[in-house]
DNA sequence: CATTTAAATAAGTATTTGGTTACTTTTTGA
DNA sequence: TCAAAAAGTAACCAAATACTTATTTAAATG
Protein backbone atom coordinates (compact mmCIF):
# COMPACT_ATOMS: atom_id res chain seq x y z
CA UNK A 1 0.00 0.00 0.00
CA UNK A 2 1.01 3.18 0.47
CA UNK A 3 0.93 4.06 -3.01
CA UNK A 4 -2.39 5.06 -4.62
CA UNK A 5 -4.51 2.42 -5.80
CA UNK A 6 -5.54 2.67 -9.79
CA UNK A 7 -8.87 4.45 -9.19
CA UNK A 8 -7.22 7.03 -6.77
CA UNK A 9 -4.97 8.23 -8.91
CA UNK A 10 -7.39 9.19 -11.59
CA UNK A 11 -9.67 10.98 -8.93
CA UNK A 12 -6.46 12.57 -7.95
CA UNK A 13 -5.63 13.65 -11.22
CA UNK A 14 -8.51 14.87 -11.99
CA UNK A 15 -8.93 17.30 -9.14
CA UNK A 16 -5.67 18.19 -10.27
CA UNK A 17 -6.50 18.83 -13.81
CA UNK A 18 -9.12 20.96 -12.79
CA UNK A 19 -7.20 23.22 -10.17
CA UNK A 20 -4.70 23.73 -12.81
CA UNK A 21 -7.92 24.95 -15.44
CA UNK A 22 -9.59 26.92 -12.87
CA UNK A 23 -6.16 28.54 -10.84
CA UNK A 24 -5.15 29.90 -14.23
CA UNK A 25 -8.65 31.07 -15.26
CA UNK A 26 -9.76 33.24 -11.27
CA UNK A 27 -6.53 32.87 -9.51
CA UNK A 28 -6.05 31.73 -6.06
CA UNK A 29 -8.63 33.66 -4.47
CA UNK A 30 -11.07 33.82 -7.33
CA UNK A 31 -11.87 29.84 -7.01
CA UNK A 32 -12.96 27.99 -4.30
CA UNK A 33 -12.61 24.55 -3.66
CA UNK A 34 -16.52 24.18 -4.08
CA UNK A 35 -15.98 25.02 -7.38
CA UNK A 36 -13.18 22.71 -8.24
CA UNK A 37 -15.07 19.89 -6.88
CA UNK A 38 -18.47 20.77 -8.99
CA UNK A 39 -16.39 20.72 -12.21
CA UNK A 40 -14.01 17.89 -11.10
CA UNK A 41 -17.31 16.06 -9.59
CA UNK A 42 -16.18 14.85 -7.09
CA UNK A 43 -15.97 15.13 -3.28
CA UNK A 44 -14.93 18.32 -1.28
CA UNK A 45 -12.94 15.66 0.84
CA UNK A 46 -11.01 14.01 -1.60
CA UNK A 47 -9.00 17.80 -1.95
CA UNK A 48 -7.91 17.13 1.28
CA UNK A 49 -7.35 13.46 1.17
CA UNK A 50 -4.96 14.39 -1.53
CA UNK A 51 -4.06 17.87 -1.40
CA UNK A 52 -3.93 18.36 2.53
CA UNK A 53 -5.28 22.31 1.64
CA UNK A 54 -6.46 24.51 -0.86
CA UNK A 55 -3.01 26.22 -1.04
CA UNK A 56 -1.11 22.96 -1.37
CA UNK A 57 -3.15 21.83 -4.26
CA UNK A 58 -3.06 25.49 -5.81
CA UNK A 59 1.34 24.85 -5.58
CA UNK A 60 0.77 21.29 -7.01
CA UNK A 61 -1.15 22.52 -9.80
CA UNK A 62 1.94 25.68 -10.37
CA UNK A 63 4.44 22.52 -9.87
CA UNK A 64 2.80 21.02 -12.52
CA UNK A 65 2.79 23.76 -15.50
CA UNK A 66 6.23 24.58 -14.97
CA UNK A 67 7.23 20.89 -15.28
CA UNK A 68 6.21 21.36 -19.03
CA UNK A 69 8.28 24.77 -19.42
CA UNK A 70 11.77 22.58 -18.66
CA UNK A 71 10.25 20.50 -21.47
CA UNK A 72 10.48 23.10 -23.93
CA UNK A 73 14.00 24.16 -23.26
CA UNK A 74 15.06 21.00 -23.63
CA UNK A 75 13.61 20.39 -27.06
CA UNK A 76 14.85 23.97 -28.21
CA UNK A 77 18.39 23.38 -27.02
CA UNK A 78 20.12 23.06 -30.69
CA UNK A 79 23.82 24.13 -29.28
CA UNK A 80 26.52 24.81 -32.09
CA UNK A 81 24.60 27.14 -34.12
CA UNK A 82 25.27 30.52 -35.29
CA UNK A 83 23.23 33.01 -32.72
CA UNK A 84 21.04 34.46 -35.61
CA UNK A 85 20.01 30.47 -35.93
CA UNK A 86 19.52 30.17 -32.45
CA UNK A 87 17.78 33.38 -31.59
CA UNK A 88 15.31 32.60 -34.18
CA UNK A 89 14.47 29.45 -32.98
CA UNK A 90 14.22 30.22 -29.13
CA UNK A 91 11.80 33.46 -29.77
CA UNK A 92 9.76 31.12 -32.28
CA UNK A 93 9.77 28.12 -29.79
CA UNK A 94 8.63 30.81 -26.97
CA UNK A 95 5.87 32.51 -28.91
CA UNK A 96 4.48 28.75 -29.75
CA UNK A 97 4.73 27.65 -26.40
CA UNK A 98 3.37 30.62 -24.78
CA UNK A 99 -0.03 30.64 -27.05
CA UNK A 100 -0.09 26.83 -26.72
CA UNK A 101 0.07 26.64 -22.77
CA UNK A 102 -1.89 29.97 -21.55
CA UNK A 103 -2.72 28.09 -18.39
CA UNK A 104 1.38 27.94 -17.31
CA UNK A 105 1.40 31.83 -18.27
CA UNK A 106 -1.72 32.65 -16.19
CA UNK A 107 -0.71 31.02 -13.27
CA UNK A 108 3.12 32.52 -13.75
CA UNK A 109 0.87 35.98 -13.76
CA UNK A 110 -0.89 35.18 -10.90
CA UNK A 111 2.50 34.00 -8.71
CA UNK A 112 3.83 37.05 -10.10
CA UNK A 113 1.26 39.27 -8.69
CA UNK A 114 1.74 37.30 -5.24
CA UNK A 115 4.98 37.60 -5.06
CA UNK A 116 6.21 34.58 -5.49
CA UNK A 117 5.09 33.73 -2.08
CA UNK A 118 3.87 30.04 -3.55
CA UNK A 119 6.93 29.52 -5.69
CA UNK A 120 9.48 30.43 -2.21
CA UNK A 121 7.37 27.65 -0.29
CA UNK A 122 7.73 25.04 -2.77
CA UNK A 123 10.23 22.75 -2.82
CA UNK A 124 10.57 22.98 -6.83
CA UNK A 125 13.70 24.59 -7.76
CA UNK A 126 12.59 26.69 -10.99
CA UNK A 127 15.45 25.11 -13.61
CA UNK A 128 17.71 27.27 -14.08
CA UNK A 129 16.86 28.19 -17.34
CA UNK A 130 19.39 25.78 -19.70
CA UNK A 131 18.08 28.50 -21.99
CA UNK A 132 20.36 30.54 -20.30
CA UNK A 133 23.26 28.68 -20.91
CA UNK A 134 23.07 28.22 -24.61
CA UNK A 135 22.42 31.74 -25.41
CA UNK A 136 25.35 32.66 -22.99
CA UNK A 137 27.19 30.17 -25.16
CA UNK A 138 25.65 31.45 -28.54
CA UNK A 139 26.54 35.28 -27.74
CA UNK A 140 30.09 34.53 -26.60
CA UNK A 141 30.63 32.63 -30.24
CA UNK A 142 29.12 35.64 -31.89
CA UNK A 143 31.41 38.25 -30.31
CA UNK A 144 34.68 36.26 -31.56
CA UNK A 145 33.59 35.74 -35.02
CA UNK A 146 32.37 39.56 -34.95
CA UNK A 147 28.81 39.46 -35.25
CA UNK A 148 27.71 40.57 -31.53
CA UNK A 149 28.36 43.52 -29.66
CA UNK A 150 30.76 43.39 -26.74
CA UNK A 151 28.31 45.00 -24.45
CA UNK A 152 25.82 42.73 -24.83
CA UNK A 153 24.56 41.04 -21.52
CA UNK A 154 22.89 37.50 -22.06
CA UNK A 155 20.89 37.66 -18.90
CA UNK A 156 19.14 40.95 -20.17
CA UNK A 157 18.72 39.27 -23.86
CA UNK A 158 17.36 36.77 -22.54
CA UNK A 159 14.91 39.11 -20.33
CA UNK A 160 14.14 41.09 -23.08
CA UNK A 161 13.47 37.76 -25.27
CA UNK A 162 10.80 36.63 -22.66
CA UNK A 163 9.62 40.05 -22.47
CA UNK A 164 8.80 40.31 -26.30
CA UNK A 165 7.03 37.25 -26.09
CA UNK A 166 5.16 37.32 -23.00
CA UNK A 167 3.72 40.61 -23.61
CA UNK A 168 1.33 39.34 -26.12
CA UNK A 169 -0.25 37.46 -22.94
CA UNK A 170 0.38 39.41 -20.00
CA UNK A 171 -1.26 42.78 -21.50
CA UNK A 172 -3.33 41.63 -24.28
CA UNK A 173 -6.18 43.10 -23.51
CA UNK A 174 -4.99 46.54 -22.06
CA UNK A 175 -2.72 47.03 -25.68
CA UNK A 176 -5.66 45.63 -27.19
CA UNK A 177 -8.16 47.98 -26.48
CA UNK A 178 -5.44 50.89 -26.22
CA UNK A 179 -3.88 50.10 -29.42
CA UNK A 180 -6.93 49.05 -30.89
CA UNK A 181 -5.91 45.64 -32.46
CA UNK A 182 -6.83 42.62 -31.60
CA UNK A 183 -3.65 40.68 -30.18
CA UNK A 184 -5.69 37.10 -29.65
CA UNK A 185 -5.89 37.13 -33.62
CA UNK A 186 -3.39 34.27 -35.49
CA UNK A 187 -2.60 37.10 -38.26
CA UNK A 188 -1.59 39.56 -35.93
CA UNK A 189 0.66 37.13 -33.77
CA UNK A 190 2.50 35.73 -36.50
CA UNK A 191 3.25 39.57 -37.68
CA UNK A 192 4.32 39.80 -34.06
CA UNK A 193 6.54 37.01 -33.91
CA UNK A 194 8.17 38.51 -37.05
CA UNK A 195 9.04 41.27 -35.30
CA UNK A 196 10.33 40.11 -32.87
CA UNK A 197 12.57 38.28 -34.35
CA UNK A 198 13.94 41.08 -36.68
CA UNK A 199 14.15 43.45 -33.52
CA UNK A 200 15.93 40.80 -31.60
CA UNK A 201 18.46 39.87 -34.63
CA UNK A 202 19.39 43.69 -35.50
CA UNK A 203 19.27 44.88 -31.57
CA UNK A 204 22.87 42.62 -31.07
CA UNK A 205 24.40 42.95 -34.00
CA UNK A 206 28.07 44.85 -33.60
CA UNK B 1 -26.48 70.03 -2.48
CA UNK B 2 -26.28 66.99 -4.81
CA UNK B 3 -22.55 67.87 -4.41
CA UNK B 4 -20.38 66.43 -1.90
CA UNK B 5 -19.48 68.72 1.62
CA UNK B 6 -15.61 68.77 2.56
CA UNK B 7 -15.80 66.02 4.85
CA UNK B 8 -17.69 63.59 2.53
CA UNK B 9 -14.87 64.07 -0.18
CA UNK B 10 -12.05 63.47 2.36
CA UNK B 11 -13.55 60.16 3.62
CA UNK B 12 -14.76 59.06 0.05
CA UNK B 13 -10.88 59.44 -1.14
CA UNK B 14 -9.95 57.87 2.03
CA UNK B 15 -11.57 55.02 1.09
CA UNK B 16 -10.70 55.03 -2.78
CA UNK B 17 -7.03 55.84 -1.73
CA UNK B 18 -6.70 52.70 0.12
CA UNK B 19 -8.80 50.59 -2.43
CA UNK B 20 -6.10 51.35 -4.63
CA UNK B 21 -3.38 50.55 -2.61
CA UNK B 22 -4.74 47.40 -1.30
CA UNK B 23 -6.87 45.83 -4.26
CA UNK B 24 -2.91 46.39 -6.45
CA UNK B 25 -1.46 44.67 -3.61
CA UNK B 26 -4.04 41.44 -3.43
CA UNK B 27 -6.20 41.70 -6.64
CA UNK B 28 -10.09 42.08 -6.34
CA UNK B 29 -11.21 38.36 -4.68
CA UNK B 30 -7.49 38.88 -2.79
CA UNK B 31 -9.24 41.78 -0.44
CA UNK B 32 -12.86 42.10 1.57
CA UNK B 33 -14.50 45.20 2.27
CA UNK B 34 -14.38 44.60 5.16
CA UNK B 35 -10.33 44.80 5.48
CA UNK B 36 -10.42 47.94 3.28
CA UNK B 37 -12.91 49.77 5.51
CA UNK B 38 -10.84 48.96 8.70
CA UNK B 39 -7.25 49.63 6.92
CA UNK B 40 -9.07 53.33 5.86
CA UNK B 41 -10.50 53.41 9.19
CA UNK B 42 -14.55 54.30 7.89
CA UNK B 43 -17.49 52.52 8.68
CA UNK B 44 -18.31 49.88 5.72
CA UNK B 45 -21.68 51.48 5.22
CA UNK B 46 -19.86 54.41 3.50
CA UNK B 47 -18.05 51.90 0.83
CA UNK B 48 -21.88 51.72 -0.39
CA UNK B 49 -22.66 55.11 -0.09
CA UNK B 50 -20.18 56.16 -1.86
CA UNK B 51 -19.09 53.61 -4.50
CA UNK B 52 -22.56 51.11 -4.82
CA UNK B 53 -20.61 48.28 -4.60
CA UNK B 54 -17.04 46.99 -4.43
CA UNK B 55 -16.88 46.22 -7.97
CA UNK B 56 -17.69 49.60 -8.54
CA UNK B 57 -15.02 50.98 -6.36
CA UNK B 58 -12.69 48.75 -8.02
CA UNK B 59 -13.34 49.88 -10.98
CA UNK B 60 -12.98 53.76 -9.76
CA UNK B 61 -9.91 52.29 -8.66
CA UNK B 62 -8.82 51.19 -11.49
CA UNK B 63 -9.43 54.61 -13.93
CA UNK B 64 -7.65 56.68 -10.98
CA UNK B 65 -4.42 54.84 -11.72
CA UNK B 66 -4.99 54.71 -15.44
CA UNK B 67 -5.41 58.45 -15.78
CA UNK B 68 -2.13 59.00 -14.32
CA UNK B 69 -0.82 56.78 -17.42
CA UNK B 70 -2.08 59.86 -19.97
CA UNK B 71 -0.06 62.54 -17.54
CA UNK B 72 3.17 60.27 -18.11
CA UNK B 73 2.02 60.58 -22.12
CA UNK B 74 1.69 63.72 -22.76
CA UNK B 75 4.92 65.11 -20.28
CA UNK B 76 7.19 63.00 -22.85
CA UNK B 77 5.74 63.85 -25.76
CA UNK B 78 8.64 65.81 -27.86
CA UNK B 79 7.35 65.83 -31.30
CA UNK B 80 10.11 66.65 -34.26
CA UNK B 81 12.71 64.87 -32.50
CA UNK B 82 15.24 62.26 -33.97
CA UNK B 83 14.10 58.53 -33.29
CA UNK B 84 17.03 57.92 -31.12
CA UNK B 85 16.17 60.68 -29.18
CA UNK B 86 12.37 59.69 -29.13
CA UNK B 87 13.04 56.25 -28.37
CA UNK B 88 15.54 56.86 -25.81
CA UNK B 89 13.45 59.09 -23.79
CA UNK B 90 9.84 56.98 -24.02
CA UNK B 91 12.19 54.09 -23.06
CA UNK B 92 13.61 56.18 -19.94
CA UNK B 93 10.31 57.73 -19.06
CA UNK B 94 8.53 54.36 -18.67
CA UNK B 95 11.15 52.53 -16.59
CA UNK B 96 10.74 55.78 -14.28
CA UNK B 97 6.98 55.53 -14.39
CA UNK B 98 6.54 52.07 -13.84
CA UNK B 99 8.99 51.85 -11.10
CA UNK B 100 7.29 55.01 -9.75
CA UNK B 101 3.96 53.97 -9.53
CA UNK B 102 3.79 50.19 -8.73
CA UNK B 103 -0.16 49.82 -7.99
CA UNK B 104 -0.84 50.99 -11.48
CA UNK B 105 1.34 47.95 -13.15
CA UNK B 106 -0.17 45.71 -10.40
CA UNK B 107 -3.72 46.72 -11.14
CA UNK B 108 -2.95 46.49 -14.92
CA UNK B 109 -1.84 43.47 -14.40
CA UNK B 110 -4.61 42.04 -12.54
CA UNK B 111 -6.90 43.51 -14.50
CA UNK B 112 -5.61 41.45 -18.30
CA UNK B 113 -5.51 38.46 -15.93
CA UNK B 114 -8.94 39.02 -15.56
CA UNK B 115 -9.58 39.43 -19.53
CA UNK B 116 -9.95 42.77 -19.08
CA UNK B 117 -13.75 42.55 -18.09
CA UNK B 118 -13.96 45.25 -15.78
CA UNK B 119 -12.49 47.72 -18.43
CA UNK B 120 -14.89 46.64 -20.66
CA UNK B 121 -17.67 47.58 -18.69
CA UNK B 122 -16.12 50.87 -17.85
CA UNK B 123 -17.28 54.06 -19.06
CA UNK B 124 -13.67 55.57 -19.17
CA UNK B 125 -11.94 54.17 -22.48
CA UNK B 126 -7.77 54.28 -22.45
CA UNK B 127 -6.41 57.11 -24.01
CA UNK B 128 -5.68 55.84 -27.29
CA UNK B 129 -2.07 56.14 -26.70
CA UNK B 130 -0.48 59.88 -27.82
CA UNK B 131 2.70 58.04 -27.60
CA UNK B 132 1.35 56.10 -30.90
CA UNK B 133 1.11 59.02 -32.53
CA UNK B 134 4.55 60.14 -31.37
CA UNK B 135 5.79 57.33 -32.33
CA UNK B 136 4.52 56.54 -35.77
CA UNK B 137 5.76 60.04 -36.73
CA UNK B 138 10.03 59.70 -35.36
CA UNK B 139 9.49 55.76 -37.63
CA UNK B 140 8.59 57.83 -40.71
CA UNK B 141 11.00 60.43 -40.07
CA UNK B 142 13.57 57.84 -39.59
CA UNK B 143 12.56 56.36 -42.92
CA UNK B 144 12.55 58.90 -45.39
CA UNK B 145 16.14 60.10 -43.35
CA UNK B 146 17.19 56.54 -44.12
CA UNK B 147 18.12 55.36 -40.50
CA UNK B 148 15.17 53.29 -40.02
CA UNK B 149 14.18 50.22 -41.93
CA UNK B 150 11.35 50.40 -43.64
CA UNK B 151 9.48 47.14 -42.28
CA UNK B 152 9.23 49.03 -39.55
CA UNK B 153 5.62 48.98 -37.80
CA UNK B 154 5.54 51.61 -34.93
CA UNK B 155 2.51 49.55 -33.05
CA UNK B 156 4.84 46.47 -32.94
CA UNK B 157 7.35 48.63 -31.95
CA UNK B 158 5.69 50.29 -29.26
CA UNK B 159 4.31 46.80 -27.69
CA UNK B 160 8.17 45.54 -28.16
CA UNK B 161 9.06 48.75 -25.78
CA UNK B 162 6.71 48.34 -23.62
CA UNK B 163 6.98 44.72 -22.85
CA UNK B 164 10.99 44.82 -22.58
CA UNK B 165 9.62 47.17 -20.08
CA UNK B 166 6.67 45.44 -17.93
CA UNK B 167 8.77 42.18 -17.96
CA UNK B 168 10.73 43.53 -15.41
CA UNK B 169 7.59 44.24 -13.11
CA UNK B 170 5.29 41.64 -14.35
CA UNK B 171 7.60 38.47 -14.21
CA UNK B 172 10.19 39.83 -11.84
CA UNK B 173 9.85 37.01 -8.83
CA UNK B 174 9.81 34.61 -11.14
CA UNK B 175 12.96 35.86 -13.54
CA UNK B 176 14.78 37.09 -10.02
CA UNK B 177 14.17 33.06 -9.10
CA UNK B 178 15.34 31.51 -12.37
CA UNK B 179 17.99 33.77 -13.13
CA UNK B 180 19.41 34.25 -9.97
CA UNK B 181 19.49 38.06 -10.03
CA UNK B 182 17.93 40.44 -8.36
CA UNK B 183 15.42 42.35 -10.38
CA UNK B 184 14.31 44.81 -7.49
CA UNK B 185 17.76 46.16 -7.47
CA UNK B 186 18.42 49.51 -8.18
CA UNK B 187 21.92 48.97 -9.72
CA UNK B 188 20.34 46.13 -12.11
CA UNK B 189 17.25 48.46 -13.42
CA UNK B 190 19.79 51.01 -14.74
CA UNK B 191 21.67 48.04 -16.17
CA UNK B 192 18.54 46.96 -17.85
CA UNK B 193 17.63 50.29 -18.71
CA UNK B 194 20.54 50.81 -21.00
CA UNK B 195 20.52 47.56 -22.32
CA UNK B 196 16.88 48.43 -23.44
CA UNK B 197 17.54 51.21 -25.05
CA UNK B 198 20.51 49.89 -26.90
CA UNK B 199 18.63 46.56 -28.28
CA UNK B 200 15.62 49.18 -29.44
CA UNK B 201 17.95 51.69 -30.85
CA UNK B 202 19.72 49.15 -33.01
CA UNK B 203 16.47 47.13 -33.44
CA UNK B 204 15.12 49.11 -35.74
CA UNK B 205 18.09 50.85 -37.47
CA UNK B 206 18.40 50.09 -41.36
C1' DC C 1 -13.03 -15.48 3.16
C1' DA C 2 -11.86 -12.03 6.23
C1' DT C 3 -9.43 -8.17 7.45
C1' DT C 4 -7.16 -4.22 6.44
C1' DT C 5 -6.75 -0.10 3.92
C1' DA C 6 -7.87 3.26 0.70
C1' DA C 7 -11.74 5.85 -1.71
C1' DA C 8 -15.76 8.12 -1.30
C1' DT C 9 -19.89 10.40 0.72
C1' DA C 10 -23.18 13.50 3.25
C1' DA C 11 -23.74 16.53 6.57
C1' DG C 12 -21.75 19.20 9.36
C1' DT C 13 -18.51 23.41 11.65
C1' DA C 14 -17.00 28.14 12.48
C1' DT C 15 -15.76 32.12 10.09
C1' DT C 16 -15.79 35.41 6.45
C1' DT C 17 -18.03 37.28 2.61
C1' DG C 18 -20.65 41.34 0.18
C1' DG C 19 -24.33 43.95 1.25
C1' DT C 20 -28.40 46.07 4.27
C1' DT C 21 -31.50 48.06 7.89
C1' DA C 22 -32.58 51.25 11.09
C1' DC C 23 -30.85 54.75 13.42
C1' DT C 24 -28.00 58.99 15.15
C1' DT C 25 -24.98 62.84 14.30
C1' DT C 26 -23.25 66.59 11.62
C1' DT C 27 -23.45 70.03 8.12
C1' DT C 28 -25.65 73.57 5.59
C1' DG C 29 -28.55 76.72 3.10
C1' DA C 30 -32.97 79.45 3.47
C1' DT D 1 -32.60 79.17 13.81
C1' DC D 2 -34.18 75.18 11.99
C1' DA D 3 -35.57 71.73 8.89
C1' DA D 4 -33.62 69.02 5.27
C1' DA D 5 -30.00 66.58 3.45
C1' DA D 6 -25.67 64.38 3.88
C1' DA D 7 -22.30 61.79 6.82
C1' DG D 8 -21.71 58.38 9.86
C1' DT D 9 -22.62 54.24 13.06
C1' DA D 10 -23.71 49.55 14.97
C1' DA D 11 -25.88 45.55 14.53
C1' DC D 12 -27.47 42.54 11.44
C1' DC D 13 -28.34 39.04 7.22
C1' DA D 14 -27.98 35.28 4.00
C1' DA D 15 -24.74 33.10 1.32
C1' DA D 16 -20.16 31.51 0.63
C1' DT D 17 -15.82 30.29 2.57
C1' DA D 18 -12.08 26.62 3.93
C1' DC D 19 -12.04 22.70 6.32
C1' DT D 20 -13.89 18.37 9.45
C1' DT D 21 -16.43 14.59 11.44
C1' DA D 22 -18.55 10.44 11.20
C1' DT D 23 -19.66 6.96 8.32
C1' DT D 24 -20.06 3.89 4.34
C1' DT D 25 -18.39 1.64 0.06
C1' DA D 26 -14.94 -0.51 -2.68
C1' DA D 27 -10.61 -2.80 -3.44
C1' DA D 28 -6.61 -5.42 -2.33
C1' DT D 29 -4.04 -8.92 0.23
C1' DG D 30 -2.99 -12.38 4.07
Amino acid sequence: MGNFTRKGEKSRQRILDTAICLFAEKGFTGISVDEIVNVANINKRMVYHYFGSKEKLYQEALAAEYSKLEALEIKTLHPEEPIKKVLGDIVSAYFSFLQANPEFVQLLLWENLNKGRNLDQMEIQLSKIPMLDLLVEAVNAGKKTGTVRQEIDPRFLLISLIGNCMIYCSNRYTLSQALNIDLGSPRILNQAKKAVTDLLLDGIRA
